[in-house]
DNA sequence: GCCGGTGTAGCAAGCGCTTTCTACAAGGTG
DNA sequence: CACCTTGTAGAAAGCGCTTGCTACACCGGC
C-alpha cells in the first residue's frame, strides 16, 4: 500500500542504499542516477518514513520548545523566534526539522514528562523557555534530567531562564534583577516613595529576581519597604486587577504601581480605572516585558523591553549548533526601560 | 551505551515482548511479571524509543498543529487549547502525544512543506488553523495533500477554516461572514452611514468572508458603499496604523472604522488618537476575534468574540476521537457580538 | 600493460521495537 | 482422567531505513 524505499529503488532500478543517499545528499551519487531517482520519488510520491530514518539514524529531526503558555505573547514571540531558525521550511538551513511545542503550564511534574517524551522521541534539541520553578527537588530533577539529554546528544538551550549548572545546557538569561532595578529606580525617580507591587507565582525564578530587583532599588533610594505593598499572583490580566483592588483596599495612599508583567499592569490599569483613579496622575503603573499591546494602552505603558524575538532567534541557532554558545555558557541578555505614559510624577499628597 | 527493550528485559528475566506489552498496557500480563518489569524499568532509567515503537507500530503519537503566526494570540488561544485535549500530560486522554505547531507565517508553500513532513512523521492528527490562501493551484495542492494524510491513517480536523471537500477532513468554520455582519449592522444601527474597513490579507478566506459580511450590512441597510473606504493589509496593528491614516486621507468625514481583527483595531485608534480624534466621539472603531487584550484598550473595544479555546478544544477532541465529528464532517461555529466603548452613536455632521 | 587511485553503486547487517503465532501451565468440566 | 478453556509468556519475523564495507569500472602514470 504505501511505498517505500525500494519500491522507489525498483523504479529507479538501483539499490535502495543509492535511493537514501540521494535522498540524504551526504555520498556522491553520479548526476544521471540522482536524476533517475529523483524521478521515481516523483512519480511514485514517496515521502520518506520519518521513524524508520530516525531509528536507523539514531537522530530525528524534531526540537522541543517548553513554555509555561503557548497562548500568552511572551512565550509566543519566543517560540515564533526559535522555530524560525531551526531550520523547518523557509529557514535559512538545510535540514527541516519540525519545532515540539510544549505547554507546561508551569506544572514542575508536565515539564518532566515533556522532557521524558522529547527524549523518547530522541529530539535533537530542546529549547526551555521562561522562568523555573523554585522547588529543590524538582529543580533537581529537571536538572538531571537535561543532563541525561545532553549525553544523549540533544542539545539543551535555556531561553529567559536561569542557569542550570552541571546540565551542559546554554543559557541566556534575562536580566530580570536589572531591568526591574531600572525600573523602579525611574518611578522613584519621578518622586514616588509608596510603590505596590503586583509579583507573579510565589515560586518562579521571574518573580523572585524581578521582586529582588524592585527591592535593589528601593534600598538604594533609602525608600523603606512595607510588607503590604507586595502582593503575588500569577501573569495574566486577571489576577493584576484583582491585585491592584486589594493594594488600594491595604494603603490607598499608593501612588504608583509595578506589575510583574505587561499583562498584569493591564488589569491594573483597569482596576484603577474603575476605581476612578487616573493614570498617571494619581497611580503611574509600569510593566515588564514590552509585549506588542503595551504600546496600545491608554495611556501607553512604561515597561521593560525584553529581546524576546532576539533571543529567541539566537536561542534555536545555538540550539541547531550554528552559532557559538556564550563563553562559559551562560549569558544575560538585559532590558530596555521603555518610559511612556503611564508613569508620571506622584500626586501631591 | 543507551539501555534498551531487550536489557531492561534481561534485568526482570522476561523476554523483550513482555517488557514491550507492559509497557503498551494493551494487553495482559500478570501482576507479578508486570511488578518485575517495572522495577527493572525504573532500576535502569529507561526510555522508550519513539522512532522504534512509531517503526514498528507504524503509528506515532505527534499531532500537527498548523498555524499562520504563533506569537499572535489568536492562534496561540487555539493551539493550547488543542493541545490541552491530545492528551499530553496532564490532559484527560490516556496517551502521551506531542504537539508539532508548525508556522507557516501564512505561506502556501510552508503550509504544503510542513503537511509533508507531518505525512513523513506519520502524525496521528493533524489540525490547521485559520483561514486558508484562496489560491486554487495552491488549494488543491493543500486538498491533496489531506487527503492523503487521511488515507495514511491521520485524522485532519481544520479549526477556523472552511471545509476542504472530498478530502476527508473535519471543519469547524468560524461564521466570520455572520459575525462581521452583524458587527457592521451595530455601527450601522447607531446611526453611522460613512464606515471605513481595512480588511486583512487579500487572498485569505477570512479576509473576504469578513468584507462580505460587513457589505451583506451595507446592503441590508441601503447604504451604498465608496470603494475609497476599504483597504486592505495585514492582520497587525502596524497595518492598522497605517491603514487608518489612509483612510482619513481618503475620507476624512468617516465616523467608524472597521477592523480585520483586534489587533488592527488597535492599531487603528493609536492613528485615530494621534490624529486628534475621540472615540467613540469623532469616531467608532470595531474590532473582531475579542482576543484577551480587547477589554483593556481605552476605550475598551466593541468587537465579535470567536469561542477559539471552545473551538480549538473540540477540535482536538475532534482529532483524538474523542469526539464524534459533526454531522455531514462540518459545522459552522458563532461569534458572539460584543458591544463596549469603542464605538457610539456618530457625531452630528 | 600493470597497478594504484578515484568515483559510484550494492550488499547486508543492523537500529529497537511490536505483534502474530505458538507454547505451555493451570484450572474447570463431563 | 482426558480434554478443552483460559491466562500468560516467548520466539521470531518484520517495520523501513542507514551505512560500513566491499566490489567494480575506469583512468592515468610509469
Amino acid at each position: 500500500m504505501t511505498v517505500t524505499l525500494a519500491d522507489v529503488a525498483a523504479r529507479a532500478q538501483v539499490s535502495p542504499a543509492t535511493v537514501s543517499r540521494v535522498l540524504n545528499g551526504n555520498y556522491p551519487v553520479a548526476a544521471a542516477t540522482r536524476e533517475r531517482v529523483l524521478r521515481a520519488v516523483d512519480e511514485l510520491d514517496y515521502v520518506l518514513n520519518g521513524p524508520a530514518s530516525a531509528l536507523a539514524a539514531a537522530t530525528s529531526d524534531l526540537v522541543g520548545i517548553l513554555v509555561n503558555d503557548i497562548a500568552d505573547p511572551f512565550f509566543g514571540i519566543m517560540a515564533s523566534a526559535i522555530q524560525g531558525e531551526i531550520g523547518g521550511p523557509g529557514g535559512r538551513a538545510g535540514g527541516e526539522r519540525l519545532a515540539v511545542v510544549c505547554n507546561t503550564g508551569g506544572s514542575p511534574e508536565r515539564e518532566l514528562t515533556y522532557l521524558t517524551l522529547l527524549q523518547r522521541q530522541r529530539a535533537a534539541a530542546v529549547v526551555l523557555t521562561g522562568g523555573a520553578v523554585e522547588d529543590a527537588p524538582h529543580a533537581a530533577a529537571v536538572a538531571a534530567k537535561l543532563r541525561k539529554l545532553a549525553d544523549a546528544g540533544t542539545r539543551v538551550v535555556l531561553c529567559g531562564r536561569p542557569p542550570a549548572p552541571d546540565t551542559g545546557a546554554v543559557a541566556l538569561t534575562f536580566d530580570n534583577r536589572g531591568g526591574a532595578r531600572a525600573l523602579t529606580a525611574h518611578l522613584l525617580g519621578l518622586g514616588h516613595r509608596r510603590l505596590g507591587y503586583i509579583a507573579g507565582p510565589v515560586e518562579r525564578t521571574t518573580t523572585r529576581h524581578r521582586l529582588e530587583g524592585h527591592r535593589a532599588a528601593l534600598a538604594a533610594a533609602g525608600v523603606e519597604e512595607d510588607p503590604r505593598w507586595t502582593v503575588y499572583g500569577r501573569y495574566d490580566r486577571r489576577s493584576g486587577y484583582e491585585a491592584t483592588l486589594e493594594l488600594l483596599r491595604r494603603d490607598p495612599s499608593l501612588t504608583a504601581i509595578v506589575a510583574a508583567n505587561d499583562s498584569v499592569a493591564l488589569g491594573a490599569c483597569a482596576a484603577l480605572r474603575e476605581s476612578g483613579l487616573r493614570i498617571p496622575e494619581d497611580v503611574s503603573v509600569a510593566g515588564f516585558d514590552d509585549l506588542p499591546f503595551s504600546i496600545d494602552a491608554v495611556p501607553s505603558l512604561t515597561t521593560v523591553r525584553l529581546p524576546l524575538a532576539e533571543a529567541g532567534a539566537r536561542a534555536g541557532r545555538v540550539a541547531m549548533g550554528r552559532e557559538e554558545p556564550p563563553p562559559g555558557g551562560i549569558t544575560s541578555v538585559r532590558g530596555e526601560l521603555m518610559v511612556r505614559g503611564s508613569t508620571g510624577v506622584p500626586r501631591v499628597s
